[in-house]
DNA sequence: CTCGTGTTCAACCAAGTGGTTGGATACGGA
DNA sequence: TCCGTATCCAACCACTTGGTTGAACACGAG
């Protein structure tokens, strides 16, 4: 799976609330299936489904014990996203400082473009 | 709109190779939705509603001005995401070093365990 | 006013998503 | 071995999504 392509199902992942939830409660404590569940209103396996879909996409992962499957946070991968959004942050931070020193050099008279 | 729900709608629309890269070259410099266009192998209406996607997540604005519409990049809504992120990174980490200081406390005789 | 350019709207389509229910499968305990 | 619990797989459904094409709208230039 190429870095993009991770990136791509990482943020999609967690654009969905019930998915952040879980993440959220997994910082606390790996969880089963049946405790993930138990606080939504949905089935099962539905619950199953989320958990597919952020183990793809690598944010986490479950063990073998006895008849549980217990599932466990990977948080590395959230550096994957923060390096993204800092990356490009500081771009665009880049540009503001660049378009601020462009202002301060300008002579009087072009003062009035600013409007 | 709530909080998490725009949340949602910026990851969501961050999920998208083509929308991040929108986003990559909107923090260089403001852009018309032509120009956006150029560079990928689809439609101009289909860079257009990629906008419209952005746009509601809060990611850009676009301006009139005469025939042309140029795309800005609102980079704040960035914090949104990175504050989330932060925010249960945090927390998985205090969990380890609960699990660290939990296992440094540990007598002997429990070191047959970790295996 | 008319024309050309830039942009959006509308209808449509194939594929993906989140949910359901029902039936396997795995495995420890009686 | 048989039972119960935990989990997953498969088929199905309604809705969304990313793309298309064609027509409409906005507006400056001639």
């Amino acid at each position: 799976m190429t870095a993009t392509d991770q990136l791509s199902q990482v943020f999609s992942a967690l654009a969905d609330p019930t998915r952040r939830d879980m993440v959220a409660r997994l910082t606390l404590a790996d969880a089963t299936v049946n405790e993930l569940a138990e606080p939504y209103d949905v089935s099962v396996q539905a619950v199953s489904k989320h958990l597919r879909v952020l183990e793809k996409a690598g944010l986490v992962s479950r063990r073998r014990e006895a008849q549980r499957r217990p599932v466990h946070l990977e948080a590395e991968v959230f550096d994957l996203m923060t390096t993204w959004i800092e990356r490009y942050r500081l771009q665009a931070e880049k540009r503001y400082q660049r378009l601020d020193a462009l202002l301060a050099e300008l002579p009087d008279e072009a003062e009035g473009d600013a409007k």
